[in-house]
DNA sequence: ATTGTAGGAGAACGATCGGTATAGAGGATT
DNA sequence: AATCCTCTATACCGATCGTTCTCCTACAAT
């Protein structure tokens, strides 16, 4: 009401909330409407269809989640390698938090599981992203591998995600976190 | 048509394949009717809802995939921590097969992400049920804490299957492959 | 021959789906 | 005061959703 779009984000950011924890097809548009208290037609102002409002629900899910991760990871520790283990010290954290159900992006390729898709064309583009990401930490980490390394850690977090959510079981942070110890300890002994 | 309920395994036949590559809540009652040549009465004889026919698809598809695997590994080596590494061969063989689409198990729990729902319960018991059966394998290897390492290989299976999916990159297995090896051999020589 | 039963074919149910059309209210700019 | 633009509200579209009902056929057991 304030700014220009603010109808457009908050129609992003309740929509977001709605499929995180309904799910993509199950949540339709009326619901998404009905949540923001904003008018049909102003969404399909703002969109051109429902599949381009998941796309940039799921951007900008992604861009929060990645965002508060790197920033709890800097605070946590200052060292490359330090970094690597605080991003499972995180990760246990919110696998244990009352709120948390899965990864949403790991949802919406579930989802939309067809490659060509859009939404998961967006979610392998934005997995590459992280895993560079990675891969620079554990390039400055002395790591001897740094892509192996990263896409090492990225399967245990993934791993980490899906089996806590679908156990409903954050104790089995704990082992994983040990198994990411030990591989970033050994890439980056030798 | 011979056997007396051939009908019923027809329907979870075919309603596992339709999920599988299109999802549950994307796959109508309709589709699953139209490709099994099944009436719709017969679904509803055998199958008090859809939710009924999604918990066994899922169920039938978590035991074929299961025994599949478990034939591999028997087949492929004979002392237990070959056979946890065998594993890791038979997935990444999996994953770049051209009709692998991720895993069925955790598709569903994308879909019913609440942990209440039947389909969520369901696959909740299976994962336990994984677990014990990597931590029989891993007490057999002389595992030191075989349920941490049952943990660790199962969350990097998981991780495996979800990425390998959603960058539809199987060259993820060769480095998990490494890293279940590293997390073996660590766990048996001490 | 008759009855029982499994299944087939299809209409119909109310509800909801994603998406469009129309009419008008509110506020800012000119 | 007139104009423009955003948003609301609501009715509507055809299609599909999961589910139930009715009628009919085929076959097997009695």
């Amino acid at each position: 009401m304030t700014t220009i779009s603010s109808r457009r984000e908050e129609l992003i950011s309740t929509a977001g909330d709605l499929f995180y924890r309904s799910g993509f097809h199950a949540t339709g548009i009326d619901r998404i409407l009905a949540d923001s208290g904003v008018a049909k037609m102003t969404l399909y102002k703002h969109f051109r269809s429902k599949t381009d409002l998941v796309v940039e629900a799921v951007k900008h899910w992604h861009e929060s989640v990645l965002a508060w991760l790197n920033a709890e990871m800097s605070a946590r520790a200052d060292q490359p390698a330090d970094r690597l283990i605080a991003f499972f010290d995180v990760l246990s954290e919110w696998v244990a938090q009352d709120d948390f159900n899965g990864c949403l992006t790991m949802h919406a390729v579930a989802e939309f599981s067809s490659p060509g898709h859009p939404v998961h064309r967006l979610v392998a583009e934005r997995n590459g992203m992280v895993i560079a990401f990675l891969e620079d930490l554990a390039a400055d980490a002395g790591a001897n591998d740094p892509q192996a390394l990263a896409t090492q850690l990225l399967a245990l977090a993934h791993g980490l995600l899906e089996l806590s959510h679908s156990m409903s079981d954050p104790t089995v942070a704990a082992p994983v976190r040990t198994a990411a110890v030990r591989l970033i300890e050994q890439s980056t002994a030798a």
